[in-house]
DNA sequence: CTAATAGTGTCTCTTAGACAATATAAT
DNA sequence: ATTATATTGTCTAAGAGACACTATTAG
């Protein structure tokens, strides 16, 4: 049971001299894409307000790229995995706990950090607007939730004797107030018999760090996929939620409307019922539901 | 234009005086998932060869896990990305160039490696079994296809207050002659109102490396996921194949039968037909498709 | 002819899309 | 009563599952 390598040493051994190489080293930071829904004011008593998806941003204090916008993150410590990371840069960020949390991609590009050789292991974390509690994190962080617009303007495709490139370019638009953000993401996707391969690259870009306009493109896909095969949606829901707030948020994420009666046929396993109802709404009350316990 | 930092440094000057902190860094390493199919020998001449989904090992020839099996992989250079480090791992253990080639999940358990703290961006491959020529690489690599199947053998559910904890074991076995290992992965999906995540563990393990258990069972998952859903499998396809081997290719993933007339509707698609058909089958012939180059 | 696979037709049941009808609180 | 939303019903078209029938070759 003593296995020794061609040295003569067993593992014990070989681990004890185990010196690592001097070869060089990334450092790795996780960068998050945190969605919240929020409500947009709405003057007519009688009518409700509408949802808009949002996402948090922090304005660099230093360089590279002063006083521009990047999502919140930093580096793994080698002590936790890049999961406690995201979670332990949450909390720092947003005072949020317990969420959904995902890993979306690993960004590895050499040059994307202009400083040194910088992987970023990205995950999209989804809190519902119940627990976004003041406008984000201490003021010296110049944390900000922007409006989240995100929309094919382009879309071509070159055939190929054994396949095809598919290109589209998507608007990313991001608001908060009078900063807005705009940058141009396309998404090239390779196929031919011999090789397959999708590749973001960033067409233009104002006001946003790094990479990260391709991360948040890529958070966005994820979450517009999910949101039609998953519960994912709920988890941006608070305790309580009516099914028009619940299609609202359906119909931000994936920029498009829905009928309702099919939507509530869609939806109807991941809800459950309670007793409660909304009030003083200026028109019937409606149902309040929570997320099913049961199923899926 | 020339924006400066609190120090009164341009960008230039901050890129210029910068040093990288001397905090820890993680070793960051591919490690690949390799697909293919192959047939199972017949000796009836009428009947057809089965399918069988494979994937390549590498039998360690140094600590840790000295004999045991491992993926192919590598460390990251700080010239490439992980998806060419990827690329030029496959091309050194397979001699195979254009494959698809699909970023699966970065792992990071700080214990994952007993050596020291690496980070393992995994990725999945597909390459069709007209392009995998010999048993794989040079001898000296103890290089091997071993037979894969992946079965839920264990399934719970533990309802909480306000949410739900899913179990599923999985039961991993990869066979290549006689060497047969085995491993059970979990998968833990717990859903409440404030968090959701899922984990693997790995329960028990007989001859695989590392935890590269884990990283097969995600490997699989996403197969069979984007089977359903996308061309995928036309990937393992050689370049001219009949619908019955494209459905043997499709059950041999999902490891479940399909119904003829409702997979061919499925897939009408994403297959075109050539004027070529097979030959001394020892029954009708069978017309010969193509991947589509329209559509998807 | 026989064995084995190839390829197509059709019935049913379920689901998605579209639209309509009815219900109800606040003002 | 009016307004705006809530909730349910139904018609149709498309699709998935299940099964059966016919076609075609090597030996």
């Amino acid at each position: 049971m003593e296995l020794r390598d061609r040295n003569g040493l067993t593992e014990r051994e070989f681990l004890e001299q185990y010196r690592a190489g001097d070869y060089e080293r990334p450092s790795v930071a996780t960068d998050m894409v945190i969605f919240t829904v929020s409500d947009t004011v709405e003057d007519n008593y009688r009518k409700l307000p509408e949802k808009e998806l949002r996402i948090l941003l922090i304005q660099r204090g230093g360089h590279p790229y002063l006083g521009q916008w990047a999502l919140p993150g930093g580096f793994v410590r080698s002590t936790e995995t890049t999961e406690q990371a995201a979670q332990r840069e949450l909390w720092e960020e947003t005072g949020v706990d317990h969420v959904y949390l995902e890993q979306l991609y690993t960004f590895s590009e050499p040059d994307r950090d202009p400083r040194t050789w910088v992987m970023s292991c990205s995950y999209m974390a989804l809190i519902d607007s119940s627990q976004v509690q003041v406008e984000a994190g201490d003021d010296a962080d110049h944390a900000a939730w922007f409006q989240l617009s995100y929309r094919l303007v382009r879309e071509s495709m070159e055939l190929l004797e054994d396949g095809y490139i598919k290109t589209r370019q998507y608007d990313l638009s991001l608001i908060h107030g009078d900063v807005c953000l705009n940058a141009v993401v396309e998404r090239k996707i390779t196929s031919t018999d011999t090789a397959h391969a999708t590749e973001y690259a960033i067409i233009s870009n104002e006001g946003l760090a790094f990479d990260h306009a391709k991360i948040i493109a890529c958070a966005i896909e994820r979450l517009r996929g999910k949101v039609e095969y998953t519960d994912i949606a709920l988890h941006l829901m608070p305790k309580l939620f009516t099914l028009t707030e619940l299609q609202q948020v359906y119909e931000v994420i994936i920029d498009r409307d829905l009928l309702k009666a099919a939507f509530r046929r869609k939806i109807v396993d991941l809800v459950e019922e309670t007793d409660h109802y909304t009030e003083n709404a200026g028109h019937r009350p409606s149902r309040l539901y929570r997320r099913s316990r049961e199923r899926i």
